[in-house]
DNA sequence: ACCATAATCAAACAGACGTTTGAATGAAGC
DNA sequence: GCTTCATTCAAACGTCTGTTTGATTATGGT
């Protein structure tokens, strides 16, 4: 029975880390939270840098496959795909993860702050994650998006996920619309966001891009 | 003469934030880097929380200022406003102040990393400083955009607000354009931006506005 | 010259931090 | 029964944290 303690562990860093971030939570908060003892998260994972990047291990890769099953089913259609389809391949698995309990709303969260906040060594894992999720999206934008040039895709790839993450830390800025959030809000934002970066993401490129081949 | 301490250490806790973050940065670090003694910091400030604020008060009322001095000249300009004067409006003085140098890309990192990290009291303090700034752009793009409802140009704007603290915070996802940012990249940036959320923003509303008043 | 005020300084404070240790506990194998 | 191994536990480790103190130095006014 080693789980027990790990899962609990492991639920009491994703909530702490969600709600105070990496540096500002202790060890001893977790433990406190999980009921546990101080040395179990050193005993189970070797030092709070680990526990960090198990924490995401747990959830990502799920939603990493579930991204690209998504993804590799639009393709596998025949039919032209759409920008919109895209994106919601992507955002949302991340959505229903969401909607699954407070454990996948923490756990977004975290993506989202993990980006900008967390340590250079967990910034490099996590983009380990996300690489090979994200050269699939871009090969199939780039495809149904011929005219954006590389560069420029990239950008706005950059963006959206710019979006997404913000979205996700629940960064409120002043006018945040809570009144939006009373209800069925995850369907509500899945199609804002869609419709916000499909258009994004569809704008015309400021630089046409050079025909190669034919 | 007081000023040349307080000077130093804003200029060395300003970049070290930017570096690190918050709560990674100790006062030791800051008043090595800025060579002051160890207490100058307490001293001039009070404390670790409001020497944070005081990094950011230092540069973010001439930021507001200018922003809404190119918004009011852009709305008393008589001709009909574009969507992409709006933004920038909005996006020019800080990537302005990008421009002046690297105490300006270091601010403008921070700006973007306060919106995620930063304690609960510091994200008060700079609600309150972005509040009447947001809420001019806002009521500006309801007037161009008449057909979106609050509820849905609210998110935009937060989608907008994400956009930008993503890409100034730095976050290097994987596949960052590190090529486009050889030479006169700010130029290229402020447009791709532009580009983007112009788009986003004009994308046709999700739910049509009712008409008040005919 | 003197005083008053401001600024700097070395030193120490109490507390929290991540990590380690060595003993105590538990359940499975034989 | 005894042994073995994984787990838990209280306690301590040394280090770093933000803050405070009291003496010391510099500055400007009269």
């Amino acid at each position: 029975m080693e789980t027990d303690t790990q899962q609990r562990l492991l639920d009491a860093a994703e909530a702490l880390f969600a709600e105070q971030g990496f540096a500002e939570t202790s060890l001893r908060a977790i433990t406190a939270r999980a009921q546990a003892n101080l040395a179990a998260i050193n005993y189970h994972f070797g030092s709070k840098d680990a526990l960090v990047r198990a924490v995401f291990s747990r959830r990502l890769r799920r939603l990493s496959e579930e991204r690209l099953s998504r993804l590799a089913a639009l393709n596998a259609g025949g039919q032209p795909v759409a920008v919109e389809a895209v994106l919601d391949a992507f955002i949302e698995p991340s959505l229903r993860l969401r909607r699954e309990g407070p454990h996948g709303e923490r756990f977004t969260r975290l993506l989202g702050r993990a980006q900008i906040e967390g340590s250079e060594s967990l910034r490099e894992f996590l983009r380990d994650c996300y690489a090979p999720v994200l050269e699939q999206f871009q090969r199939t934008l780039g495809r149904i998006l011929p005219r954006l040039r590389p560069e420029e895709l990239r950008w706005r790839l950059h963006f959206t996920l710019g979006v997404l993450s913000f979205t996700y830390a629940g960064a409120r800025l002043p006018p945040v619309p809570f009144a939006v959030r009373v209800a069925g809000d995850e369907e509500w934002l899945l199609r804002q966001l869609i419709q916000f970066l499909a258009a994004g993401l569809r704008a015309p490129p400021l630089m046409e891009r050079v025909e190669t081949a034919v």
